[in-house]
DNA sequence: TCAGGACTTGAAGAAGTGTGCAATTCATGT
DNA sequence: ACATGAATTGCACACTTCTTCAAGTCCTGA
């Protein structure tokens, strides 16, 4: 490969690192959405949504097809719903623990 | 939640997006590491290791201990593995499938 | 208590990203 | 052919993130 696999996998990862897209790749893994669905979902500049739904074009983790005068965009690869429900997963453990933590934290100055 | 779900989430996949902090993260799913080995394992400055063992700390993927000296990381949540696998997985299928249209773009080039 | 190794931190410049405005493309309906 | 609504693209500016060098910190063994 001429990319290294550990490179491939950081920029994966760095076409998710965005709110929008994470909102985007949400709803599109639900079912298809237009833009202007998308659009409604988002609170964001039409410009904005389209930059970053160029991003998520380009690294083929969408595609697009034009409907009745409207775009509409679906996810390429289904198990980037599973790949979603992993993160959500490590992610409430990690909030879960640093709850934990303030807690104690908490009752040591409450106790001394 | 102060900080949206959404948000936090493109904020975990962000510290997942870079090469070194990858290779961190798989080195350190399989066993844990000291941090000599991981910069003999990773062609890479000590202090950009560090700099990015602080950012994995930060978000509390890895902890890290003394021991005899040396400073040994280990990763506190360990459905990261699964994390990394189903990353794997989707890029395998995206890649596999971008080979493909480079296969049917150059036979078609050698057709016509 | 000092020396040395193992790490970490601070900071500055380079490089990369995101945002919103204006201009453009594209396909439809008239 | 043209006007329109729907999306996208081109840019410039602000903001982040990386990388490296220099300067610490923190054990541990002499």
């Amino acid at each position: 490969m001429s990319v290294p696999l550990y490179q491939a996998k950081a920029e994966f990862f760095k076409t998710l690192g965005h709110p929008a897209r994470i909102r985007i790749l949400e709803l599109l893994s639900e079912r298809d959405h237009a833009v202007h669905e998308l659009l409604a979902a988002i609170a964001i500049e039409p410009s904005s949504l389209s930059q970053q739904l160029a991003v998520l074009r380009r690294t083929s983790m969408v595609v697009s097809r034009r409907d009745n005068g409207e775009v509409v965009y679906s996810v390429s690869v289904p198990e980037v719903r599973d790949l979603l429900a992993a993160a959500r997963q490590i992610l409430s453990g990690i909030i879960a623990a640093q709850g934990d933590l303030e807690d104690e934290l908490s009752s040591m100055s409450a106790a001394r």
